[in-house]
DNA sequence: GCGCGTGATGTCAGGGACTGCCATCACTAC
DNA sequence: GTAGTGATGGCAGTCCCTGACATCACGCGC
């Protein structure tokens, strides 16, 4: 299956990161992406369904990580514990590619408009992982709530493993992060 | 301080909310408001940032009544119970106009775009909620995390006051959610 | 009553996001 | 080599949103 020049979405995410960072996400137009990436604007909405999506390439596949992870977890694991293996699950796909995380995520939180689609993203791993739960036997109810927390403890560990210095490894950030949650009174 | 037609902002919130559920929101240009509000497309942009925010006119309102109730809290309440305090007074506020939230929430419920920004609102609740908790002498990690499971809280326990066939009042929802949240392991 | 200042509104021009439509191109299969 | 297929380019058009400037209604001092 041919085309011109090969990977034309990667050289598109690429483009977008690059110019995000140096002057911004607003100050950056759809043609200029396209442009750097060598490409018409065209070309790129036909990639990416907005301007912001181009950031939010692998979600998707975070999300069917957490999913798997969790219908894979022991039956008598309780529904809390069950989320958070699906946690620990999508945080393993973000572990080698840190450095990219980190740049992302600074680009997202310098940005209002691409914090609401990262709620989104996230808002539709809360859906997932409730139904993955509610497979599991889980009644809807507890299991929203679990998957709720489990994103929570997502986001929270998330901020934690991109900000040390010292770059921990994800799973026991979650692990920190769902011991505190724990404790909550 | 006069002006021609008095409310124009209502005016265009009802106008908003008519169409929306009229046609729906895509199928709304910010022309269409303004006109049945009897004010020029220019106008509504002055009062609204944009045309998501013609629906979110008293969060402003909600998150501020978290906050000062978190603050006064009896001290000795744990940093959830507070938050949680903090989740009551706010949905005080929707108790008088439930018609109006369940026919907004529905809006939102059908676009995207406005579910997008309903999470942005959140987001900035959990912050508010989360520095209160802070002022109140919460290390921040817990605070965030207590803030966090009360917006929680907040969403399901706004579902469930929201598709009840028979209204209960807000605060038993937030009661029920939050012991179901306690009781998750 | 009357001009004046002030704030809200209207008008206009324009850039950027996105979409639909059709032409064109590279590559594949026959 | 030719027809078919999928990706791309080009173009027109709508809508979102903004800046700049003119205009209007009102309160105020006189």
């Amino acid at each position: 299956m041919g085309r011109w020049e090969p990977d034309a979405r990667g050289r598109m995410i690429r483009a977008a990161m690059e110019l995000f960072a140096e002057r911004g996400f607003e100050q950056t137009t759809a043609g200029d992406i396209a442009e750097r990436a060598g490409v018409t604007e065209r070309t790129f909405f036909r990639y990416f369904a907005d301007k912001r999506e181009v950031l939010f390439d692998g979600s998707p596949e975070l999300v069917q990580a957490a999913h798997d992870a969790i219908l894979a977890a022991p039956a008598e694991a309780p529904p809390l514990e069950a989320a958070l293996a699906g946690i620990v699950a999508a945080g393993g796909i973000l572990e080698g590619r840190r450095d990219h995380a980190v740049r992302r995520s600074r680009i997202i939180a310098a940005t209002p408009s691409l914090q609401e689609r990262e709620l989104l993203k996230l808002a539709a791993m809360v859906d997932t992982i409730a139904k993955a739960l509610h497979e599991r036997g889980v009644d809807e109810p507890t299991a929203r709530l679990a998957a709720h927390s489990a994103v929570t403890v997502f986001q929270l560990a998330f901020e934690r493993w991109v900000s040390a210095a010292e770059p921990p490894d994800f799973a026991s950030c979650v692990a920190e992060t769902a011991a505190a949650l724990r404790a909550l009174r």
